[in-house]
DNA sequence: CCGCGGATCTTCT
DNA sequence: GAAGATCCGCGGA
């Protein structure tokens, strides 16, 4: 019942479900992260669909010498060493996603960018929910504020039931897909969360006036409903 | 509201 | 054998 996707795409059109591109991603990280910022990525399965939108990401880069921009390579990276069984993925085609385990008890989701075999990706920190609120709340059970379920990579990943079963998968087909929605009016940068050493490059992007960002650079004053700058 | 520290187990040296 | 791209509960202001 639904209709061939049309031959004639035209941007402001009817649809609202343009799903991103091979090509978007396809992109330096640093890039992606911050283009991804308002972008809704959803996960549908038996039961339902839960979906956020994007409003706090990272951009990783790879080992000495896989980017101009980034002579001395990336040290905060997982592909900073080169590849391994866990981060393999990184090395792949750009627009699949890259999940691995923190902690012992955390999984976080990344999106694969750059050119394949430029180990580069985007950690997906926080979003926004937008449908399947009730979904979410049960996974997410202990979590009082509905700006909370998805704060946090660790809490993003969990809201959206996404698992290292979802290690490679594409994000352009099939049931974990990220579509354009509504830019941040103000879009702020920083240095990245939980990165030692100390100074971090600029690879923090966040939504300067959403109230699920995880970390430095949250808005969360006006929680009561009014603003003033 | 904010800061602190333990939990927990996979991955790599 | 050690550390980790984190989360949550706890205690204090």
């Amino acid at each position: 019942m639904s209709p061939p996707a049309s031959s004639s795409r035209r941007p402001g059109g009817p649809t609202g479900a343009r799903v991103l591109p091979r090509t978007f991603f396809a992109r330096d990280a640093d890039r992606v992260a911050r283009d991804l910022l308002g972008c809704v990525l959803a996960h549908t399965t038996h039961e339902g669909t839960a979906a956020v939108r994007l409003v706090e990401t990272e951009a990783y880069f790879g080992p000495p010498g896989a980017h101009p921009r980034h002579p001395a390579g990336d040290p905060a990276s997982h592909s900073h060493r080169g590849p391994t069984e866990r981060n393999r993925a990184m090395w792949g085609r750009a627009g699949h996603a890259y999940v691995y385990l923190i902690y012992g008890a955390h999984e976080c989701m990344n999106v694969v960018t750059g050119r394949e075999g430029d180990p580069q990706a985007v950690l997906l920190r926080a979003g926004e929910p937008v449908t399947g609120l009730d979904l979410m709340r049960a996974r997410r059970l202990a979590v009082r504020r509905d700006d909370d379920l998805a704060r946090g990579p660790g809490n993003l990943a969990r809201a959206l039931g996404v698992t290292r079963a979802h290690y490679g998968a594409d994000l352009t087909r099939g049931p974990l897909r990220i579509r354009v929605g509504r830019a941040p009016a103000r879009i702020e940068v920083t240095p990245r969360i939980n990165v030692a050493g100390g100074e971090d490059a600029l690879l923090r992007f966040l939504d300067a006036d959403s109230r699920s960002v995880s970390g430095p650079g949250s808005t969360r004053r006006r929680a009561a409903g009014r603003d003033g700058p």
